[in-house]
DNA sequence: TGGTATAGTATTAAAAAAGGTACTGTTACG
DNA sequence: CGTAACAGTACCTTTTTTAATACTATACCA
C-alpha cells in the first residue's frame, strides 16, 4: 500500500468520497433524512441502478451509510447517513464551497480552450 | 454534462484533486518551494515518470502549478504553486485531518475483514 | 389478465485511469 | 570512452470505473 504517510491520509479519506456519484448521495443523506433506493434514484435522474446500488453497498462496507430492509411487499429499504458518515460533513462543505467559487472559472477556461483550438 | 448544480460544485473540486498523485503533489508544493521534476520523483518515490508527467500536465493546464524551464544543459524545470492552486489548500487541509483521524479505523476493519473471511 | 411499483442482480461492453518498459539528447564526470 | 543526471516521450498492457441492457420476485390495482 502507500508507505508515505500523508498520502495515505488522504487516500484514506478520498477513497470514502470518491465515485461519481458518492458525493451528492452524501451530500443528500447529510440532509438528515432516511431515504428510499427510488428516492435516491429520482434525486440522481442520470445513476443507473446498478451504480446507485454499487456505491451504496461500498459506503454502507465503509459503515457510512445504514441500509434498513423492511420486509414488505413490494420491498421497502432505506438508507441514512451514520454517525461516521456525518464526520465527513466538513468535507463535503469545503469541496462544495471551493466548487461555487471556482466553476465560472471552468466553464470560462473551457470555453476558451475551445475558442483557441479552432486557431 | 452535469445538470444537478450541487453534483458539479462536487465535480468542480474534485476533479482538481482526485488522480492518484494528485493530493501529494499538491501538498509538497504547497509548502512553498518550488521542486523540479526529479524533485518530486524523489518525494513520490513509487511514481513512474509517466504520471508524474501528466498530472503535473493536467495541473498546469488547470492553472494550479506553474512550470518554468530554464534553458540549460542538463535540463531545469521548476514546478510552483499558483495563487489558484493555493485556494485548494483548505479543502487540502480538512482531507489531510479527517484522513489522520480515521487512518486507525480503516486499518482496524481491514484487520477485522481478513480475519472474518477465515471463518 | 395485464400493468405497475419496489429493490435490486447478472452479464456484457466501453471508457478512463494507471502502470511498465524502453528510449531520446545533451553535458559533465571519471 | 563509458556512465550518470536531467526531463521528459512513445508505445503498449493492465486495472479500475462506469455504463447499458435485460432480468428477477411479489403484491396491488384496474
Amino acid at each position: 500500500m502507500q508507505k508515505n504517510p500523508v498520502q495515505c491520509q488522504f487516500v484514506t479519506a478520498l477513497n470514502s468520497i470518491v465515485g461519481k456519484w458518492k458525493p451528492i448521495i452524501l451530500y443528500h443523506l447529510l440532509q438528515g433524512k432516511p431515504l428510499r433506493f427510488n428516492e435516491l434514484r429520482r434525486l440522481l435522474p442520470d445513476i443507473t441502478q446498478r451504480m446507485l446500488t454499487l456505491h451504496l453497498r461500498e459506503m454502507e462496507e465503509e459503515e457510512l451509510v445504514k441500509r434498513v430492509i423492511y420486509p414488505q411487499i413490494p420491498p421497502k429499504v432505506e438508507y441514512s447517513i451514520t454517525e461516521y458518515g456525518m464526520s465527513l460533513s466538513p468535507i463535503l462543505e469545503v469541496l462544495h464551497q471551493w466548487g461555487a467559487a471556482h466553476v465560472e472559472r471552468k466553464q470560462f477556461n473551457k470555453e476558451n480552450n475551445e475558442q483557441t483550438e479552432t486557431d
